[in-house]
DNA sequence: ATGAAAGCGCTAACAC
DNA sequence: GTGTTAGCGCTTTCAT
């Protein structure tokens, strides 16, 4: 494809100058004839305050289009009211509606969230625990984990770790997930109960204790029916729409075929899908193809993918207010397991 | 649905609890027998620093666990090496994958980002641009605009404010966006060149600018046939693939249908596809269907979607620097507008 | 009900 | 090269 870039710039000669000079609680106090303690208790909504006093304060207030200083009142109370977050890419549809739902919970309880990409990078996810250990924010939530976990704890003494959506053998933190190894066993019961005896799995990483435990959900319906299974049809690295491309290529090439794949995300089986089709498999016949997360692409390939649902807007919830106890009230934190249940559901790709 | 929310709750007997007492540069100084300046001054990698002390300095700080306070270095410095992006909501796949490149670009540049979802509503607009009023952010990106530009100059004097992704007529900042209006020509026009006569537009809302310019496109490519439109063929609120089922309903419910429709995102272009198909339309015989946006959904559905394709990382990459201009060299900022063309990608669907 | 004053942890101008 | 010192803008204890 040949892209020209033909840029546009235009000049023009509004300009626009921010001063620099800020207006400070003295000054407020000064034109007030009151003391800078007096300025903060309106600003803190303390009850003890006369009542014209406060009146004037806020007046001059807005006249000279006071704000306080975040920065200053941060430094002064030790805290920033902002949590980060781990994701490996904000924009997997995963990933993305996840810290919607968080950023949008957070804000209810006037908390910011900054959001840190790792690119399942060990090296990035340190750096965004380090912003925990020079105070640049509250709290962090993790929503994938890339390191070990004992190269993570050390963080813990400089303010609450939460994990989402992952897993961990021993980590003494709250951890939000979903049953995965029930969500895997379930999806593949089902597909053996459409017929199939050779059922391929994806997963991203095996570093990933969560996928380990719907891999062995999988094991485990396979097990139970006394069906076997191949490494060739076990299919790493499987994120994105492409890699499910490539996946069905490598799934192809095989001499001994899967005729099921539970693709562990969407976008994997819209891709499988897309490809399979091209390549005159009918789908689910061929091959059926069983996704994960509900995402809306399963509404508008042909067929309609069938997934697991989960509920991604109480476990961002739950996760919030859980890391919030934590920042309140100071407690010490401690190992506590929330697991959620997800839903099979049922389309036309099974 | 119903969906029974059996949940686990497991808690141990593990705790940990955080140290509120941070090291601080004080304690290192005093015990290495010099001052607070040395300290800092090897903090910041200052050249005149004797380098058995600068040793010393960093292997005690080392043995301490010593990380500098990031609030204090803000509160001095005055600045918080953290820009906010406000998009409508970080779920949507053009949003995610702008909110990744800028994320992307400021880590590179050793800012953090951000993220603040509107929701497509002004008040949390002016909340987010409260942040940069009260220091919390060096400048703000904002990626949509809800208010109007006269309520949102005034914040112009704390700090940088950069449009990206949209387009304001006046406003004296630095204006990152795409040659929406050509977009919308180039897109009808190739829907005509396929023989179609009757086409539909769709948009999010027409207090977008880009949006109003991509109509100009529209309605240009219309004129230049002598082609017309009804004001029915037109349909707001189009973002998610929802919004295409609804939106195809109400185009089948018309008496004089379009034959065309441009959508405006890809999202609705799959939704639309896939109603039409299961009402027995062919696509594109019987409604041609151009997206835009070139997200993967494109190539997933059945037919694939033709759409426009725009250079986020470019424009992404862009803004970045742009902003960063303004904030390191406390320039003023002034009207610059810099514009991307657009690319007519061809698939199925058209 | 209000003020004085200390100090959060760090940086930087100035002096030596 | 290094130390002294003032102060960023705010909150909060302690007096009154």
């Amino acid at each position: 494809m040949n892209r020209i870039y033909f840029m546009l710039t235009i000049t023009c000669q509004h300009f626009f100058l921010w001063s620099d000079s800020m207006v400070t609680i003295k000054e407020i106090a000064k034109l007030c004839n009151v003391s800078n303690a007096t300025i903060s208790r309106v600003l803190n909504n303390h009850p003890y305050v006369n009542s014209e006093k406060r009146e004037k304060i806020l007046r001059v207030m807005k006249e000279l289009n006071y704000t306080p200083s975040s920065i200053a009142r941060n430094l002064r109370i030790n805290k920033t009211q902002t949590i980060a977050l781990s994701i490996p890419n904000i924009a997997h549809p995963f990933f993305g509606q996840l810290a919607k739902e968080i950023s949008k919970e957070l804000l209810k309880h006037n908390y910011k969230l900054l959001i840190y990409q790792t690119f399942y990078e060990k090296k990035i996810e340190l750096e965004l625990l380090a912003l925990l250990e020079n105070k640049a924010v509250d709290g962090v939530i993790l929503a994938s984990l890339e390191n070990k976990w004992k190269d993570v704890e050390c963080y813990l003494t400089h303010g609450p770790i939460l994990l989402c959506n992952e897993y961990e053998e021993t980590a003494p933190i709250p951890i939000i997930c979903y049953d995965e190894y029930e969500a895997g066993y379930k999806a593949v019961k089902h597909l053996i109960s459409k017929g199939h005896e050779k059922i391929g799995f994806c997963y991203d990483s095996l570093n990933s204790q969560a996928q380990l435990k719907r891999k062995q959900g999988y094991l485990h319906a396979l097990e139970e029916k006394q069906l076997s299974y191949k490494k060739e049809w076990l299919f790493g690295n499987a994120i994105t729409v492409e890699d499910g491309f490539r996946i069905f290529e490598k799934l192809n090439n095989l001499k001994d075929r899967p005729t099921a794949l539970f693709t562990g995300n969407d976008q994997v089986a819209a891709g499988v899908i897309k490809n399979a089709t091209l390549k005159g498999y009918n789908i689910p016949t061929d091959l059926a193809v069983c996704g994960y997360d509900n995402q809306l692409i399963c509404k508008v390939t042909s067929p309609t993918i069938s997934t697991i649902d989960i509920p991604i807007v109480e476990s961002s919830k739950r996760v919030v207010s859980e890391i919030l106890i934590y920042i309140d009230s100071k407690d010490s934190i401690g190992r506590k397991i929330i697991q959620y249940p997800t839903n099979l559901i049922i389309r036309e790709s099974t």
